[in-house]
DNA sequence: GTTGACCCTGTAGCGGCTACAGGGTGTGTC
DNA sequence: GACACACCCTGTAGCCGCTACAGGGTCAAC
C-alpha cells in the first residue's frame, strides 16, 4: 500500500501520515525499490486506532501511551481508565466554560439595537465597559 | 506606566503585552530615557478591551477588526454584529461537538470492567474496533 | 559593590497539523 | 521519444496565541 492509498483508506491526509511517522506514532514502513513507503495492514490498523482516539480529542501524547498498551497486552491497564477519565474531565471542563461563553455572547448580542454608527454601538460599548471598571452585560458586576 | 505595571493592572503577562505590540494590536508606547516602554491610560483601556474580547474567545484578528471600529466611531457597525454572531455560531458548533464527545467518552468509559490486563481491556478493544470495521460503542454502527 | 527586581531584543517552542518548494517516479497519450 | 499529469520524496515554514528562554542592560536598596 502506498501512502496515498493508506491515506484514502484511513480518511487521513498524506501529510498527516508522514507527520505521525516523524513524531514516532506510526512505525516507519518498508520502502519499495523507488523509495516509496510501502505500508502493511498493521499500519492501517494503527492509523485507524490513532484517528479514533483523535476523534475523541485525545492528545497525541496520550495516544502514544494507549498504543503502548496495545503493544503490550500483558500490561496492567488501570492507566487506560485513568486516561479516559482525565479526558472526560477535560471535555466537561471545556463544556462548562463554553456554556458560560455562550451566555456571555448572547447577552452581548442583545445589546445591539438597530445597527448604525460605531459610536452608538451597544456591543462595542459593552466591550469597552470593563475598561472603565464598569460592570458589563457579559461578565456581570465585577469585570474579571 | 512601565510594562510590568501595565501587566499587573490588566492581569496580563508581560510577554503577552510585547506580543500584542509586535503583531500590531497594541500601539507601540513612548520610551523612557532608558529605553523602557512608557504606557499611558489609553494603552490600559485598549489592553482591557483586547482581554475582554479574548475572554469571549474572539480571535485576535477579529479583535483587530473590532478595534478599528473603536478608532472610527463614525463607521457603520453592522460588521460588529455579524462578527459576534459568527463567534456565537462557532461556540455553539463547538458545544455540539463537545457534547457528542462527552457521550462517546462516557460510553467508552463504561466498557471498563475490573482493570486487569490490557489484553482484556474493554476500552482498548473499543478503541481498536473500527480498525476491523466493527461498530464501536462510541461511534455507533458505522465507524467514520 | 553586590544583590535582586525589573527592563530590553530576539528566537524557539507548544499541538496538530497544513502548505509549500524543489525535486524524483510511474503511467498514459500523442 | 516527448510530454502531461498524478503521485511520491525530503525538508522547512506557517498557523494560533501565547510562553519561555538566552543574553544582555538598568535601577534602587542595602
Amino acid at each position: 500500500m502506498k501512502i496515498g492509498e493508506l491515506a484514502k483508506a484511513a480518511h487521513v491526509e498524506v501529510e498527516t501520515i508522514r507527520y505521525y511517522e516523524r513524531i514516532g506514532l506510526l512505525p516507519a514502513p518498508a520502502r519499495s525499490h523507488n523509495g516509496y513507503r510501502a505500508y502493511a495492514g498493521m499500519h492501517l490498523e494503527r492509523l485507524a486506532f490513532i484517528r479514533h482516539c483523535r476523534a475523541l480529542d485525545i492528545a497525541l501524547a496520550d495516544v502514544a501511551r494507549l498504543l503502548r498498551f496495545v503493544d503490550d497486552p500483558s500490561a496492567e491497564c488501570g492507566e487506560v481508565d485513568a486516561l479516559i477519565d482525565t479526558q472526560l474531565a477535560r471535555v466537561r471542563a471545556r463544556l462548562d466554560s463554553l456554556r458560560t461563553l455562550e451566555d456571555q455572547l448572547v447577552a452581548l448580542r442583545s445589546q445591539c439595537g438597530a445597527p448604525d454608527r460605531a459610536a452608538q454601538c451597544g456591543i462595542l460599548h459593552e466591550l469597552e465597559a470593563p475598561t472603565l471598571g464598569d460592570a458589563c452585560v457579559c461578565h456581570g458586576e465585577r469585570p474579571q
